[in-house]
DNA sequence: CGGCATCCTAGCCGATACTG
DNA sequence: CAGTATCGGCTAGGATGCCG
């Protein structure tokens, strides 16, 4: 991994739009299908990993870990552990995270407004 | 095209959740890595095809056509064509499109808070 | 309960060539 | 200038099973 293949141009010119395009750089950091998701679960409050799971019926476990994982890496969520048995596991916003969360609102606002626009197109047809 | 695949169950649980998840609704409008970004530099005003090639230098033409294409599909943005020789085809966006231009600017906003936040790690690193 | 390892497929995306 | 079509590689992501 220490290598990038010559044959993809994509990660590189990706490394470097970040650098200047405010938008890429937030894309490569919430862009996954979930990442938003799993953050716009999070602003409620925090929960444990059987939580979210239960609130996301269409992810799998290992969409689940994994991005978990790139958040935490991208400092956006943090991780809390009881080294019990059972084990129980919070996630939390970190405050970059609480940050996205007007974002996030926003975007699930527009999603209203826009369903909204689709139901009044489908009456007049 | 009138078929899904039967093996994947991603795009069925993405067309359920997206009724139930409205942070769903709008990755499946918007969640590609170029969707937001093209949106982004339509923000300011009408730009023709090749404008937005050259503002986007990573993109190729095949995900600039493509995702233009979706984007239309979705009611996000206009298409409008000069049928003349060179042809000039200029892209604008839709009410719903504009109304996502504010969510896309405190997004970039966020990224620039949130890049400031790991120069200041570092320096203390 | 929480999460990682393996295997495999679908779809994203780049490169190239062709059309109006 | 503004696309479309085809081929092919890479990787995101689904299914399953194992471990602390």
């Amino acid at each position: 991994m220490t290598k990038a293949k010559a044959s993809s141009t994509l990660s590189q010119n990706k490394g470097i739009a970040e650098t200047t395009c405010p938008i890429t750089y937030v894309m490569n950091k919430i862009g996954g299908h979930w990442k938003c998701i799993i953050l716009y679960y999070l602003i409620s409050g925090p929960k444990r990993y059987s939580e979210l799971k239960r609130s996301i019926p269409a992810i799998t476990e290992k969409m689940l870990a994994e991005h978990l994982k790139q958040l935490k890496e991208d400092n956006l969520i943090t991780k809390k552990v009881e080294q019990i048995m059972p084990p129980i596991t919070i996630y939390s916003l970190t405050p970059s995270g609480e940050e996205l969360g007007p974002v996030l609102m926003a975007m699930a606002d527009w999603a209203i407004k826009d369903s909204e626009h689709f139901q009044n197109l489908r009456m007049q047809g």
